[in-house]
Parts: structure tokens; C-alpha cells; sequence
DNA sequence: TACGTTTCCGAAAACCTTTTCAGTGTGCTT
DNA sequence: AAGCACACTGAAAAGGTTTTCGGAAACGTA
């Protein structure tokens, strides 16, 4: 009824086929021992035929090492994993270790779950990845591989982590305004129970100190992730002198644009605007297009992979890294140009 | 050194500690044959001491399945793979598979390397992810194991496909308008050599054609997928009369309602506005938020994943299935209300 | 021819689990 | 007391590969 796969073929056919033992088949394949010339091409003849693929799990088996590692999500993959996700998963193709991906979907149970099919399979090492940069609980502990987190670090000192420098990147965009001479600057950001929020206000706040300037309204508009905030911030915003907005995202920095410019503001010649996280749908949709800070979410990624490489060769660097952000000068800061 | 990582427990460890042999051991832990009770019980607990796992790979290699599935995305991972991803992920693991994830990054030669590794790794079948719905060339030609396409179908019609069914959703769309007494519709999409936006024409024209209508400007406006098309695009369209715009994309109708409202038109009251995609952060935050279709991506790769389980177990289902969307009613369709 | 040296090849063990089948011991029946 | 059925347990094989080590053949030298 169903039709039959046929097995795949073995290093037994291949030796059968090429008329050696299979210890041999297999030192020809490998290139290892002393095989003779004549015979290793019998061998290699055979295995072409057959279209032979040795079985990774036999190999493994033998060998302690799968070159699989897992990547656990544990909030649902979202737009700040996604990134992270792509350039572990690229990092790992490069160095032919194949990924497996689990999504816990936020829950601690699912988690467990997936960790211990992970186990089971004995991968070779872990990633974890977050969706915000709030440390997690630590899922390490007595974990008989290595692990590094990506994005979320870990609540363990002990663990590796890998986290965007929030708090340089905005002073860095705030440095940006200030270089462009603009002095009454304001922030207006995401929820204060985000991490992120606040190492960008602390990033904003640094850099206005540092330049003997303070926050315009006195301290930074916390509100949610939106657009929608973006737009009620700037009614308030605008209240006040203002000839500069740092946001804390490029939703909420759109939403100001849009709004400023209703008001007969122009960006950025009455303010200039920056963002936060360089989405590219936004960020080089808005009019003018935006200035922003770019997380560098992929490389991110590619670094925590690497890490874990050394992980699992038993150089672990615990603690948490953080790396540097990008700043991404588009027209809604640049007076003048076009 | 290095620390010394303990190696995993297994099943000899139990059976030693328990007093038992591994074959009454692996017998307890499984539930099968005859095993006193407390017997069971003593093995039980010296697994739990040693938290043992049995490992996968031995396991695997006895019973030649490996629950695993590949899922192997032609072009890097984007907005429209996603989704499908998440989808087949969440349904494997609901039937505890687990999932390798391979990105090709759009390279052939990366997409053959990742498939012979797959194949080494003894998957149990692959899902195929693109990301447009254009058809790709077929991996599955003698490849000793089911395979299902998701979003973009193989070009081979004896292998399993599922694409969203473009041309329904679009139809949907302008019915949906024709009902709220829109006559003077026009069109406004992608580049003609994507499928989808074929598709959507096709759709858009046949609802039309249906009501005994032609479209304004007498054909789609072709173009890119881009909010700067649609504001491009709103200049030619409200050049003639129009009640209602069909756009191929949820960035193309933030574009068209954009320049509309610059130009004094109310949306919906004078232009009705309709998306494709249902890109929240896009159709959720224009004002008014927007009437779009929903490819329910995330359903598309679940039965993909589903249909490639009814695969494994031998029962193919050969062909295009195409997936019905659904219609989001937001406000922009929506004259009179708030 | 006898012996040592190379060169090449193959048998077998190891990795870990599951399953089959044969064996042991217990309690019961006659 | 012998025989039997039954409940339980363990030895061994299988799955595919790599590696180790011993053995065989070929060749050169004495």
C-alpha cells in the first residue's frame, strides 16, 4: 500500500559493493589509515553509486557529539528574536553545526519540555533567546552543557550573556543631537518597567549631564511601545521648547513625526528626531526618513553562536557582554540636507 | 582544565544502581513486560537519582525514526516565512517532534548542503518554507523522504503544496467593498511578476466582473511593495472618480491612505481603503486602522505540518492546496463608524 | 629457504538502547 | 514428591559507524 522507502544505503553495502571489509570502506571514505590507492577508488566508486550518506546518529553515537545545537526561544520568537535567531543560525551553518529550534512560547512548562528533549538528543550547547532585554531565570544550573543567552541575559552572573548596550547607544544618539548644536531635547520612551526603557533613559540622561544640558519637561515621557504614543507625547512634548526628540523606538518616533508635522512642525529643521532599534519598515518609511540607533541584532546573534563555540570547547567567558549599538543617520536629525 | 562535563547517565548506570540488569531496567522504565512492582519502583527511583535520559541517538538508531523534522527556508527568513515557521513549529511539538531549522539564504549550493546534512541526520521528513508565493523548483525528485512545500508551492504537482489562496482573499476584499455600496473602485499593487500580485488582480477583476463592474483606470496599477507606491499611486488614482481602493499590500494602502488624507479626502466617508497581509504594526496603526486579508499564516504552515506528519505515515496528499484567508474589517471600509 | 619489514586489510569492540527468547525460581496441583 | 504453570529476570542481538590491533601477503635481505 504504502510505498516501501527503500533503506538508505550503509557502509556495509558500500563495502559489500566495492568487495572489502567495512573497516576498510570506512578508512577509505575518511581518508584515514592505510588504504590503497586502487582500493580506495573501488570504494569511493561504490559509495557514489549508492549514493551513500553515513549515519550521523551511528557517528555521533560513537563519537559523543552530535554538531547540533539548540536554540530555545523562550518568549514566542517575535520581532527582536527574529534577528538574534538568524544570525546564530547563520554562525552555525558557517561552522556546519545544524540547529534546533524550540519555541516555549513564554511557557516555563513548554520550556522544561524542550529542554529535555535537547537533552535527550544530546545536543551539543544551547542558546537561549529573549524578546526583551529583561534578565531571565537561569536555566543552567547543573546543566551538563553549555549555554549562552542571547538578548535576555541570564539572572546568573556565571552564565554568558549577550545583550545590546542600551545605555551607550542612546548616549550616543543623544551626542548625535547635541553635535547637530541642538540643546532643548526631550525623551519620550516606553514603559519604565522595561529595561530597556530605562537604560535608554539612563543613556539619554548621561549624555545631556556630560554636555551641562538637562532633559526638556524634566524627566523622560514613559509610556508604551506604540505609534499611538508617539502621537499623544508629542501634544505634550510640544508644550514645551523643544528643537530635539529622542525616542525611545521607531514605532513611537513615527507616531511624533506624524503628529509634529500636523502641528506645522518641520523635521528636522524645528525638531530633529531621533529613533531606537532602525526597524526598517518604519524607520525608512517615515518623511523624512529616520535617524535611529541600529542594535546590530544579527551580529548579536553570530557572537553569542561563537561564544557558544568556545563554550563547548571549554572556554566559557561568563557575564554579561554588552554589545555595541550603531548609529543610523537618515534626514529626520540632518538640517540641511537632502 | 577544562571541566570535565560528566557524561550523561545511562541506562547501565540505572540498572547497576537499581541491582537490576539494563534489560529489566530499560523494561521498567517503559512500562513494558513483565516487571515485579517493586522492582519497577527501584528502578524508577535510581533514574530519578541519576536524572537519567535515555538517549535519543541509540534510540533512533534502532527504530530508524528520528522525530525530527527539517524545515529548510529557500530565502532567508523573512516577514511571510515566519509566520508559516512558527505555525509548523507549534505543530510539531504538539506531536513531539522536534524541528532543524536551515536557512539557504537564498543559495543553492547552501540549500544542497543543508538538505545532504539533513539527510545524514536521518530526518523523518522536511517541510520547505519560501517566501514569496511564486513557485521554486522541486527538492523532492527521488529524495528517499516525504516532503511538503509551504507559502511558495513546488513547481512539481505530484508534490505537496499549500499556498494562500490570493485570488479568494483579493475577491473577498472587493465583495466586501461592492456590499458597502462602493462602485468606483480602483486597484493598486506589486510588480506584475510576482504571483501574488497576479493573484490579487485576478482576484480583484473577477469580483468585479461578478458585479458587473470595471475597475477605474481600467487596469491594476502595477508597481512595488512599498508605502512610497502608494503615495505615488494615490496621485494617479484620485486623478479619476473613486468611492474605494483595493491595495495588494498593507504598506501600499498606508501609502495611498497617507497621501489621501494630505489631500483632504476622509477615509472611509470619500475613499474606502482596503489592505493585504494584515501587517499589524502597519494595519493596526494607520488612521483608521485598516480593512485588510489575512493569509493565516500561521495555520498555512501548521497543516503543512500536519499533511507532512499524514506523509511520514505514508498517506500523501499530491497538489496545490490552496489555503482560504479572512477578511479583517477595520475602520477604513467602515463609513459611520468609530 | 628463513627471516624481517612494509603495506594493506579485516575481525571485533565500542557507543546506548530495545526486544526477543531462554532461563530461573516460586507456588500450586495431583 | 513430582510435575506444571506462571511470574519474573537476564543474556544476547540488532542498529551503523569508527577505531584498534592483529594478521596476511608481498617484498627484500641474508
Amino acid at each position: 500500500m504504502t510505498p516501501r522507502r527503500p533503506r538508505a544505503a550503509t557502509i556495509n553495502d558500500v563495502a559489500a559493493l566495492a568487495g572489502v571489509s567495512i573497516a576498510t570502506a570506512s578508512k577509505a571514505l575518511n581518508g584515514r589509515g592505510q588504504v590503497r590507492d586502487e582500493t580506495r577508488q573501488r570504494v569511493l566508486v561504490a559509495a557514489e553509486e549508492l549514493s551513500f550518506q553515513p549515519n550521523a546518529l551511528a557517528r555521533s553515537l560513537i563519537s559523543g557529539q552530535t554538531r547540533t545545537v539548540g536554540l530555545l526561544t523562550s518568549d514566542s520568537v517575535g520581532r527582536f528574536g527574529i534577528p538574534v535567531l538568524l544570525g546564530a543560525e547563520d554562525a552555525f551553518g558557517a561552522g556546519e553545526m545544524s540547529v534546533m529550534l524550540c519555541d516555549a512560547r513564554g511557557d516555563s512548562i513548554r520550556e522544561q519540555h524542550h529542554l529535555r528533549t535537547l537533552l535527550a538528543r544530546r545536543v551539543d550547547g544551547l542558546i537561549v533567546v529573549g524578546e526583551s532585554t529583561d534578565p531571565r531565570p537561569s536555566i543552567s544550573r547543573n546543566l551538563p552543557l553549555p549555554v549562552v543567552y542571547a538578548y535576555a541575559p541570564s539572572d546568573d552572573p556565571d552564565d554568558v550573556s549577550f545583550v545590546p548596550d542600551d545605555v551607550e547607544g542612546a548616549k550616543m544618539a543623544v551626542q548625535h543631537l547635541i553635535t547637530l548644536g541642538r540643546r532643548r531635547i526631550a525623551h519620550v520612551t516606553g514603559p519604565t518597567h522595561y529595561r530597556a526603557a530605562q537604560d535608554r533613559a539612563e543613556g539619554t540622561q548621561a549624555a545631556l549631564a556630560e554636555a551641562g544640558l538637562e532633559l526638556v519637561a524634566g524627566q523622560p515621557l514613559f509610556g508604551v511601545w506604540s505609534q499611538r504614543w508617539g502621537r499623544q507625547a508629542a501634544e505634550i512634548v510640544l508644550k514645551h521648547e523643544v528643537d530635539a526628540v529622542m525616542c525611545g523606538s521607531d514605532q513611537i518616533a513615527a507616531g511624533f513625526i506624524e503628529a509634529a508635522r500636523e502641528r506645522g512642525r518641520r523635521i528636522p529643521d524645528d525638531i530633529a528626531v531621533v529613533g531606537y532599534d532602525n526597524w526598517e519598515v518604519l524607520s525608512a518609511e517615515t518623511r523624512p526618513p529616520l535617524t535611529t540607533i541600529d542594535m546590530n541584532l544579527e551580529r548579536l546573534g553570530r557572537t553569542a553562536a561563537q561564544h557558544l563555540f568556545a563554550a563547548i570547547d571549554g572556554k566559557a567567558t561568563p557575564g554579561v557582554h554588552r554589545m555595541p549599538c550603531r548609529l543610523i543617520i537618515r534626514e529626520s536629525s540632518l538640517t540641511g540636507t537632502v
